[in-house]
DNA sequence: TCGCTAACTTAGCGGCGTTCATTCATCGCC
DNA sequence: GGCGATGAATGAACGCCGCTAAGTTAGCGA
């Protein structure tokens, strides 16, 4: 039943790494649960043994972490090339939106134990992080900069990165719940939460929400 | 160094659910970590045997979705709380999502189990959920009255909710990244969420945001 | 006093992450 | 060709986990 596997090598004892990696992904993705990602099955799937995995990592959260930092790397890709086609920084906003809960839903068990782990689950390192919040950044910054929204770059990035993981994580969390259809929800979702970013940090403090529909009317 | 516990009177067996979800619920509070509360732990701070606890709970999901039902039922009445004095409809929906965020962050474990858990973890009963979520979508169905949103006041209820639940999600599950101070995050992506719905909901679909953005010059 | 039964325990299963001492296989070197 | 050195991988065990089957204790009605 299982295969065993022969011998690295002399000096290609890290060519494991990659494997025990690769397998673990490829776990998390078939059972679709965290928890049948054991170390033993983990080392079956390889046909290695279990203490081998140790050979590599310091334990099996440090195996976790390193499958987040190539789940967090294929969400930078995506956003990257999600956006890399919109006609303006807004648009592009939007879409990485969009793509950020596609991606989530495609990959439900690598998005949570990316993003909905305990504390200590994964914590990126500083250029893992830069970048595909830097890119997310990056067009919130241009949309700064032509005047269509306000306010510190930073923390606009992140509302809308909350946003976005809000509906994501719920989507993924709450399977059973009877959602609308999850493209319009997304699209309106993402939509709405950058209006009211554009819309919001230009308006008075306290300004009763009924003056500004009431202006908004003349668009319609 | 464990407390025995005396043996419940003849028609008291009931009595030790109530102890043992109890305990759970503390173990959670004061470890702050789902995973040491083992079914060991709970039955030890009882004073009993482990298997004692199978007596009124299936197996150990049982136990923490009792543990859930709690949670939601005092989430409830604190978004039940803080919007009893509401000016209007939409004020209400903002302290009930400022609320809302207060709440998971003053008891991240708990949220955590209700609401970042895996998909079987905790179904709500029907009753349950047309609790909390009731409450919110009448407010939103009464902003819905009184046009200040326009649209399905479930699809905007949800979208509310994944608002503020990706802020809550986000901040306990990556509480070293560097947010920005939390009251003013949390109110003003509330605040933005609902005025994107708002206005949003009134727009022309396609229309560009700069128009928006322009009308609203007239505001300041 | 006896028996029934609710309330609870003891003992143990298989699986988990982790560790330590050990074995095996290959390499450069004489 | 033999051989020690060393990198690659293992076997066995520990303590914890959720869970189960069988057994024990205590109090009530008869």
């Amino acid at each position: 039943m299982p295969e065993p596997r022969k011998r690295a090598p002399r000096g290609q004892g890290a060519a494991l790494r990659g494997e025990v990696l690769r397998a673990a992904m490829e776990l998390l993705r078939e059972t679709g649960s965290e928890e049948s990602v054991s170390l033993r099955a983990v080392a079956g799937r390889v046909g290695v043994s279990v203490p081998s995995i140790y050979l590599h990592f310091a334990d099996k959260q440090a195996l976790l972490n390193a499958v987040c930092e190539e789940v967090f790397e294929a969400l930078h890709v995506t956003l990257k090339e999600a956006s890399s086609d919109a006609a303006d920084p807004f648009e592009a906003l939007r879409r990485q939106g969009v793509a950020y809960v596609h991606f989530a839903l495609a990959n439900p068990e690598h998005y949570r134990i990316v993003m909905m782990g305990g504390p200590s689950d994964y914590a990126p390192a500083d250029e893992v992080a830069s970048g595909a919040f830097g890119h997310l950044l990056a067009s919130v910054t241009s949309c700064v900069a032509i005047g269509v929204l306000e306010g510190d770059p930073v923390q606009l990035g992140m509302q809308l990165w909350a946003t976005a993981h809000g509906i994501a994580s719920l989507l993924i969390a709450k399977p059973r719940f009877p959602w609308p259809p999850v493209d319009e929800l997304v699209d309106s979702t993402m939509c709405a939460a950058g209006i009211g970013l554009a819309v919001h940090s230009r308006l008075p403090r306290d300004l009763p929400v009924a003056d500004v529909v009431a202006q908004l009317e003349v668009l319609r």
